[in-house]
DNA sequence: TGCTCGAGCGCG
DNA sequence: AAAGCGCGCTCGAGCA
């Protein structure tokens, strides 16, 4: 059954082999292995560890392993979705060290649909099972309906463990490796990397999780429980009557049949039949019917308070309290999006609200600061570099932390909020009776400011021209650093044209970042070889363009100058204009953010 | 009870 | 179709 010594044989020979685990749970910190599967061409082995009848003592597989076949730097190891086994390996105290080739990540690069329908913008899906059924038309169990198996058909379950080791190995030969081939060196470059590296830094973060001050965040929910009470009762007493103030169905009948708010121009559901009609009460709605009854600001202030205690105050607490450290652990999803960012869930630390309390709540424990990294402008520099424009990018090499809304303010003798709002429209191909609906200013004063936005920055049109030119070509567009986002089989209208627009900046954005965590990162590696002390400093977020780490407070000053240096490296000698880090510690989220 | 869908809203 | 880009979460409503 386990003849490991044909193994080794095989994956040195071949230079590759995958790896596969089972486990008891989907969470790394508690889930045990039950068995480790590895392949190499058509052939599969299993290292069976626990619920068999014939066991290997964990111990003699991992001294074995580690021994004969994790330590050799150069083998590579095809995982699929790496970053949840090599953590429950490191669990169990495996040390890999082989190369690793992920053929989730690698399928999200070459396509990132995964096996979703382009055209429908379906949720892309990157599963194992699914992708080979795509590719190979191999149905496989899930393994929900396999799990009975461990106990009535050992053999059964064994086999089904080992095809998922083969089903990686197949992946990655006939899909993957034709797939890289296939795409540009930038996306070549980026797979091997950067995003291979990223998984190891993403690891840490799932690892660490973000501390929760309890008692603090329980007070917060304590005052937050009284101020719904108190506003669901004033808010049923205008209406005359009692209601769900959480349905949005309800509450459109309540303002615009009960209260008789007039109804011009607001915008109707989806569902809106003749005989009812159901009226949108979103947030914009609510502020320009704001005067029209005083049971508005009660409503705007319920649904604030609500979604506070919805949203992050009872989630939150939740899960924090069934930490014993009192953590949460979010979820960093290195295949998440179309763009090229991180998404994050279980809960998404990339949503924590700004204001309210709950970054005052997520802290250091006892000795330790956060530290927060902040990218400076990071979408503008990045437009900088690919507009070519003279003057966005004299402005970034003359004061590297300038701020383009302000010069564009004064350049153009228009307010700086003005210069905000169409530099932010820009980016999202916003039209021009939106931003004057946003800035609350006539048509002709809304395109009177787009027109002396653009005539500053000359280069910034004509890279819009590019990006649509390349995008009808080609089908695809790029980032700075070769990233792609495919339009296969769509309809390249506006909105395609606003997709690619976007991407071709804020995946630039996600690209340095993760260029920039990952020097930090080795760096760090380094450190911790030599000093201890770096043992602690740890990797706990990433916001898109913010990174949050945690460390000990006696050497703040020495991880700020670290954090600056390593995140700054980003294109330095590539890039027209300079990246800028700002970075700050403090006891709590909200402290370690430089103003 | 469990599922999907849309509305609404938190973040960059 | 979307009509301002990219995400994930919670709730109500409708359905089986």
């Amino acid at each position: 059954m386990l003849d490991l010594d044909t193994f080794e044989k095989a994956a040195k020979n071949a230079g590759f082999y995958s790896l596969d685990t089972e486990t008891t749970g989907l969470d790394t910190r508690v889930a045990r292995l039950i068995c480790i599967t590895f392949a190499v061409g058509d052939k599969a082995w299993i290292v069976p560890l626990t619920s068999f009848a014939e066991v290997v003592s964990l111990n003699e597989a991992r001294d074995w392993l580690n021994q004969h076949i994790f330590n050799d730097p150069n083998l590579t190891v095809i995982i699929h979705n790496a970053k949840y086994d090599l953590s429950i390996m490191a669990h169990h105290g495996f040390e890999i060290h082989n190369k690793v080739v992920d053929t989730m990540i690698c399928e999200w690069m070459t396509n990132e649909y995964g096996t979703a329908d382009p055209v429908k913008n379906e949720h892309p899906h990157f599963g194992l099972k699914e992708l080979v059924w795509k590719y190979f038309k191999i149905k496989r169990d899930k393994y929900k309906d396999v799990a009975d198996l461990l106990f009535l058909d050992p053999k059964g379950f064994a086999q089904y463990a080992m095809d998922d080791a083969l089903d990686a190995w197949r992946l990655w030969n006939d899909i993957d490796v034709p797939a890289l081939k296939r795409e540009g060196a930038g996306v070549r470059n980026l797979f091997y990397e950067v995003e291979m590296p990223l998984v190891f830094s993403l690891m840490e973060m799932e690892e660490s999780g973000l501390y929760i001050n309890i008692e603090k965040m329980g007070g917060l929910f304590k005052k937050n429980a009284e101020e719904v009470k108190d506003l669901t009762e004033k808010i049923c007493k205008h209406a005359g009557k009692t209601f769900n103030l959480a349905s949005s169905d309800q509450l459109s009948d309540v303002l615009f049949k009960d209260l008789k708010i007039d109804v011009a121009g607001i915008p109707l559901h989806k569902k809106s039949v003749p005989g009812k009609q159901i009226y949108s009460t979103a947030a914009k709605v609510l502020k320009h019917i704001r005067h029209s009854n005083k049971i508005i600001p009660l409503i705007e202030a319920y649904r604030k308070a609500t979604k506070m205690r919805d949203g992050f105050l009872m989630p939150l607490l939740g899960k924090s309290k069934l930490s014993e450290e009192c953590r949460i652990y979010p979820e960093f999803n290195q295949t998440g999006t179309k763009i090229g960012r991180l998404s994050s869930s279980n809960p998404n630390a990339q949503q924590m609200p700004r204001e309210g309390g709950i970054r005052d709540c997520i802290s250091a424990p006892t000795g330790h600061v956060l530290c927060c990294s902040d990218y400076s402008q990071a979408e503008y520099r990045v437009l900088a570099h690919q507009s070519n424009d003279v003057n966005l990018i004299k402005l970034y090499n003359s004061d590297p932390k300038a701020d383009i809304h302000q010069w564009v303010a004064k350049e153009a003798a228009i307010e700086r909020e003005e210069a905000k709002a169409v530099g932010f429209g820009l980016l999202y191909g916003l039209a021009d009776p939106s931003l004057a609906a946003s800035l609350k200013v006539p048509l002709a004063k809304a395109q009177e400011l787009r027109a002396k936005w653009t005539d500053l920055c000359k280069g910034v049109l004509p890279y819009k021209k590019k990006v649509e030119y390349d995008l009808i070509r080609k089908k695809f567009v790029e980032t700075i650093w070769g990233r792609r986002r495919r339009f296969f089989g769509v309809r390249l209208d506006d909105f395609a044209h606003r997709q690619a627009f976007h991407m071709t900046i804020s995946g630039s954005a996600a690209d340095a970042i993760k260029i920039g965590t990952n020097k930090l990162y080795k760096a760090l590696q380094e450190l911790r070889q030599q000093d201890p002390r770096y043992k602690q400093v740890r990797m706990l977020a990433q916001v898109h363009d913010e990174l949050v780490l945690q460390c000990p407070e006696e050497i703040q000053q020495d991880v700020i100058k670290l954090v600056k240096e390593k995140m700054e490296d980003v294109g330095k000698g590539h890039l027209k204009v300079p990246f800028v880090a700002k970075v700050g510690c403090g006891s709590t989220w909200s402290d370690s953010k430089v103003k």
